[in-house]
DNA sequence: CGGTAAGCTGACGGCATGACAGGACAAGTG
DNA sequence: CACTTGTCCTGTCATGCCGTCAGCTTACCG
């Protein structure tokens, strides 16, 4: 499938080489939770990891190259984010429950995963296309969900003509993004996660239908 | 007012060393627009001010500290968006001008200033205190705007009790700051920036009032 | 002019980076 | 069992940035 692992300089990697390439991605993962991205340092990781900073260089070529193997795992991962919204209905109760169901996953997932999403999100603002591919790819799973719901209600007549579905989607998707990825400063504003979340529900299926809820 | 200017060893910094000092902020912001937050240096900084590392340490304790700086510039300029909201309507038509004018203002300022909003968002998703103080007096200028809309059409009955004005206000900011800082984003999406701004007009008019605009 | 404080830098120990060659180890082969 | 092969890890080294200090230069003031 993804062809095999290899080392940096070409060597196909063994069992005993990808468990401890895999225990250099956990422990640069959980350095990534715990001190801010500028001061996470190879040699670090290396300890953490109970190696050396060679061992490091074998399998990646720096820093954000083993960050941007993480997050396409965590990618794949979030491609899961789908099912929130397959098959589900935007009208009515149904409708409500879509959106409050599509904010918490959403919220769910971001938590898990803030430490990466951090550095994701960094660079795709930074310009970085492999970073913001990435990006692309974990969000693709919702937004073309949002965009195609969108869409199918212009087409009756139940969203005005001149919205812009991708548009709306991506604002959307982005206003989900920055509040997980901000919860904190949420609370020190005085708002309880368990008050935001309805709130954001709110907002979602305001943009997607255009209509208030019926709860 | 804000105290006299210091170096890092207790001295005034007279006029000349405030040049030097605004001149390497100004080189570190440039530096930030062109290279990955992570690679910047304080040797780079120090040569394209045409000063040695030594001196940078002089007037800053490190990179972040110099950031922090820029930042709160920043900020004070940034306590000018209120203006794009104070008075104004949020009916008719003069609340879709209204809301149109918040998106464009906010826009704006967000891409004249990408390079160190980018880094205190990163500061502020870490958990740095100092950064998201900073955000907040960024964006509570706009925030606070948009509770006491809220909560004031709120009190005419024009907008359901349930709904938490802080929750939406914040999430709309977040919405405004997100999209703003992702905006190469939206057009490799294939959205357009003048397709963009209406839309998140018409979101924020939604959100705010719980009506679509008159327009 | 001389004193004082501001302003700047060369130089240095310390540490991270990234490359390499060589040693340890597991697995297969005759 | 000795031998071979290829994977896996690390010691070591040159390089370069970090952050500090002593000491030199410059500006200001009486």
């Amino acid at each position: 499938m993804t062809g095999q692992v290899r080392t940096v300089d070409g060597r196909v990697a063994g069992r005993r080489g990808q468990a401890t390439r895999q225990k250099l991605l956990d422990c640069l993962s959980e350095m990534l939770s715990s001190s801010p991205y500028r001061d996470v340092k190879v040699i670090d990781v290396a300890r953490k990891a109970g190696t050396s900073p060679a061992t490091f260089y074998q399998y990646f070529p720096d820093v954000e190259g083993a960050v941007l193997e993480i997050a396409e795992q965590m990618a794949t991962e979030g491609a899961g984010l789908t099912e929130l919204l397959e098959g589900r209905s935007w009208v009515g109760k149904a409708g409500w429950q879509t959106a409050q169901e599509l904010v918490d996953g959403f919220l769910e997932f971001w938590k898990k995963n803030d430490a990466i999403l951090r550095v994701v999100d960094l660079g795709a603002a930074e310009g970085d296309k492999r970073f913001y591919k990435l990006r692309m790819k974990i969000l693709n799973s919702v937004n073309n969900s949002l965009v195609d719901t969108v869409t199918e209600l212009q087409s009756k007549g139940r969203v005005d003509k001149d919205v812009n579905p991708a548009a709306v989607a991506g604002s959307l998707v982005a206003m989900l993004a920055a509040v997980a990825s901000h919860q904190k400063g949420f609370q020190t504003w005085g708002v309880k996660q368990a008050e935001l979340k309805p709130n954001l529900a709110l907002l979602v299926h305001l943009g997607i239908t255009g209509r208030k809820p019926t709860k």
